[in-house]
DNA sequence: CAAAACCCTAGTGGAAAACCGGAGTATACT
DNA sequence: AGTATACTCCGGTTTTCCACTAGGGTTTTG
């Protein structure tokens, strides 16, 4: 399948799951915390909290009773811009790209063009879906899951 | 950006354009002309036309004076196919995807749900590109530039 | 001040991707 | 028939990248 889902996407986002829990708490969440509850190792995760926090996505509060918050609520956190954040194909990426798709051959340059095309069409999938989404999803599959179980 | 453009495919699509040039001549070509004219290394490229034959794409004819040709009219030859002919998704992975997802926990599988979903919305994308749409719109981006030029 | 937490940077291991080489096999041409 | 040409098979090498680890620093609480 043309579209990766990388442990790191992948970890940033169950760990920001978690944060959008209890978003309404304002109460910090700690790494530890985090990494014991969806089994990511700790050290790494720290790393992509650090990228989460730069990207804005999240926010942290330093010494003893410290943790991380989000930023901002579940609704307007999308997908697309987690994984932006985390690949960094923001800025600097982009400008290689162009550079790179001109300065290809003629056949190259049309490949690009059509990847892209592609490319954002996944992207739109995944700016249309909030961390908000995520969450109501999971806990309509958990609600269906115990109807099922009774 | 999440759809990756391997230099595999790249490599492949780029002998399957020149390869398409050439269709109805019903001659085929050989692995060091279309190395050198797309500046693919030779042996590597080898193993990607190896591939595409066993996938049904290409077709070869050993020998002297033998080479490669398309197997079918370039119309016929979907972008979609191409790719999952060399990264080789099409039976095996499925599976383990599937497995994976519901062997996974409840946050993991929405994950994957998700991203399943923004995959399809590409490969959509590749499935409506044929060869033949990539040369056309290479013609006409040449005529394009010819008319500047002038 | 000491403990708890985040912060920064560098480095490591392993696997996959990209690439190379050699011996074998089929085909065309003479 | 024999030879040159080109594909075929398969194993090895190099390079790159990802997941992960490590260590030393800084901020905040109590």
């Amino acid at each position: 399948m043309p579209v990766e889902l990388s442990c790191k996407s992948e970890y940033a986002l169950l760990a920001l799951l978690e944060l959008a829990d209890v978003y309404t708490s304002k109460e910090p969440l700690q790494i530890r915390q985090i990494s014991a509850q969806q089994h990511i190792p700790d050290r790494y995760l720290e790393q992509l909290l650090a990228t989460l926090r730069r990207g804005g996505i999240v926010r942290s509060q330093r010494g003893a009773k410290g943790g991380y918050l989000l930023a901002r609520e579940p609704r307007k956190i999308t997908l697309l811009e987690i994984v932006a954040c985390l690949e960094g194909f923001d800025a600097q990426a982009k400008e290689q790209e162009d550079a790179a798709k001109f300065t290809k051959t003629l056949e190259g340059g049309i490949i690009a063009e059509v990847w892209q095309e592609a490319d954002q069409a996944a992207k739109t999938i995944l700016q249309n879906y909030t961390l908000q989404d995520l969450c109501d999803r999971r806990d309509a599959r958990q609600q269906l899951d115990l109807m099922y179980y009774i």
